[in-house]
DNA sequence: GTTTTAATAGTAGTATTACTATCATTTAAA
DNA sequence: TTTAAATGATAGTAATACTACTATTAAAAC
């Protein structure tokens, strides 16, 4: 069942930011902020600043930096898996769908769901350049023990139903998945920083890079599972 | 030409921290608090603690946590690279490169070059964790232009270069290089923290996990690299 | 063997961060 | 019009991320 209500795990936050104006402004402002300063940089002091408000009242939302950033983060992959079900609805070929999974991934502006106060072009932004400190951390386990991380897996798990289709036989649809997911944004950000590491070469006609970034990772994918279609299971002599 | 000594980019410390016996101290228990601690808890203080030395002494030779952080992350791959070359001398066979390749950036332990004072066993395990954090944040183009990264890309180049010499005609060397280090780390994270992420099996008995983690990503490449050759450039009609 | 220098230690101090606690005020719902 | 929810204002604490300066020790040079 297809569901354009973006649904974030209630463990993430102390009072739900949807349900109020605060709330709102809270994550607008954020996503503004952490583009602009980064991560590191970024703080509730100023985000409170920022939006005429007290620190202490956005600690009434989240109980610090990090959980604002895992909510964001979730929110994004929410977006994420539901604009995949949308672009995929009613299509039969598996070519095709991978197609439009892989344009949900490279592109924020692809099958938009215009929510007004998150900006998903620049949440992308933020996704691209800072997405893997949200698990690549010490207190990992104790964050996926609360399922802050259940909507990746979903994401990652979706896509991984379709390379079974594709190819039932395929050996690892999981890690190619997440391999796909974190390559795509590996690949956007390298192009701009450090262009060494990637042939796809940054443009301000983003949709030259686009387009580029859309050829490497349908063909890796594609490699990938028609490699392991060919493998014939041989017997040992 | 072969070169086991690992060789540092001096942008990134204020005084050699090989050259003198609080130096080696830092490395060594920087890598041990780090793991221990997780790089956002880990700071100066603590570390002084440890060694019995003070935080001034510290600042003496690195500005900061992350300038320290960027030290070891380069030092990882400055090891890898001699591990690499070191590992794959005299050998023609271009398919068994890759497989040394592949085990060199799996195994800390394969092709060990033993320096006393850093445990690159532990360091492997940070790397793991937390080194994508060495250029994913805000002022990664500033680092970038002191050279910081210049280590992750020969790794890189080197590696590129022998996807080349299987496959002259292969579109994306970089990229597959890159992805190849990057889904490397990633799967062994995720094989112990978020497994459903991948087809890795966590174990204690670490040589399944290893052997199954090598044979994930040799298909990879062999798969990436090999669908390519069959491309043969098709004239538009 | 003394002088000079390099290396380290010790102490103190500052600005910022990451919170917690308490109370007052405004706004909305009952 | 009362009551409760939401927000704002203020203050305070412990920790962090430094900088500055001075003292001591150890090693190298003369």
């Amino acid at each position: 069942m297809l569901n354009t209500n973006i649904n974030i795990n209630s463990e993430i936050y102390l009072k739900d930011p949807k349900s109020t104006e605060l709330g709102k402004k809270i994550l607008e402002h954020s996503i503004i902020l952490i583009d602009k300063l980064g991560l590191e940089d970024f703080n509730f002091k100023k985000l409170a600043q920022k939006i005429s408000s007290t620190e202490s009242s956005i600690y009434r939302y989240f109980e610090n930096k990090h959980y604002l950033f895992i909510y964001l983060i979730n929110w994004y992959w929410e977006w994420t898996s539901t604009r995949i079900d949308i672009s995929t609805l009613n299509i039969d070929d598996s070519l095709l769908k991978l197609e439009k999974i892989i344009k949900v991934l490279t592109e924020a502006s692809f099958m938009d769901i215009d929510i007004p106060f998150i900006d998903e072009e620049i949440l992308h932004r933020i996704i691209v350049r800072e997405g893997a400190k949200a698990y690549h951390h010490k207190t990992v386990d104790n964050d996926n023990s609360y399922g802050f991380f259940i909507s990746y897996k979903n994401l990652c798990k979706k896509i991984s139903l379709l390379f079974l289709e594709i190819n039932k036989d395929y050996k690892y649809p999981k890690a190619l998945a997440s391999t796909l997911v974190e390559t795509a944004n590996n690949n956007i950000y390298f192009a701009k920083h450090l262009p060494r590491l990637t042939e796809i070469k940054f443009s301000d006609k983003t949709e030259v890079m686009k387009k580029d970034l859309f050829e490497m990772l349908y063909q890796m994918v594609v490699a990938n599972l028609s490699y392991s279609k060919k493998q014939k299971p041989k017997k040992k002599k």
